[in-house]
DNA sequence: CAATTGATGTAATAACATAACATTTGCAAT
DNA sequence: ATTGCAAATGTTATGTTATTACATCAATTG
């Protein structure tokens, strides 16, 4: 599964993310893209939509905020679970997959026979500089 | 590290939580507890505050909402990060605690030298019954 | 060209969360 | 008992995040 061309939108809320230091919020998103004609969130959050689907973006349930996917070119959604440590001080965020950890997760559900759709795993800390 | 005596407040919101069929909103709250005098958002997210703190509630990250420790009576900070199953179809909640999978996660923080506060782990999916 | 589909534009509103400030309550120290 | 402090509460307003509803536009295809 590849990724499709970006439309206009798209492509904009996706440079924007790219080029950011850290994740951003959907009306941060907006309020920079405002020159290039975005005037309403639904335009940022229909871009976003797509994105995610598409495996380039990723959203961070813990802080409502979206940071585009570390791995350029390669398709997210094939390295299993996704992990992010976000540093609270300076909003940098690390990606990481651990397969034992996926493992051991899809080892509980399926015990459970509960379905998986969509997991999250957030540590939200200090990085090394910040804790310093 | 045992839990305080609550308050009145705390109380009646906990109260909420503890009956309720699967996690509920911060406004869904508000709305049950109109009747015991609650007016305001504040006055349920200021309990939720010491609740959490407490250890005697979690917040689902990825859906807004809070639910009751499945463990009464035990300090559920003590049990290791803490993991959750999450039915998109009828909202049960399934909590539960994997060491191995901790022990994964807090390996790989100390090996960036990252701090961890507060780590999420959201499973959003269909339940048993809910997937037949 | 008509019909369908996907993308976009816009306004309004819903849902979630906090800031700021005033007041009250519980309780320890004197 | 009274003073002083910390924690809890009440209230209003506002800030932040996300969606609904509806109109329009563009590309594709039968």
């Amino acid at each position: 599964m590849t990724t499709p061309q970006l439309t206009k939108n798209q492509s904009l809320v996706f440079d924007v993310l790219e080029k950011a230091e850290g994740p951003l919020s959907a009306y941060t998103i907006l309020d920079k893209l405002r020159d290039h004609g975005f005037r309403a969130p639904l335009q940022v959050y229909r871009a976003l939509e797509k994105l995610l689907e598409y495996g380039v973006v990723h959203r961070l349930e813990s802080i409502n905020s979206f940071v585009a996917c570390a791995h350029p070119g390669e398709n997210c959604h094939s390295h299993g679970i996704v992990a992010f440590a976000i540093c609270e001080s300076c909003g940098q965020v690390m990606e990481f997959h651990d397969h034992e950890v996926d493992h051991r997760l899809m080892a509980w559900v399926r015990g459970q026979k509960f379905k998986p759709e969509k997991t999250t795993i957030e540590i939200r800390g200090l990085c090394e500089a910040c804790a310093a």
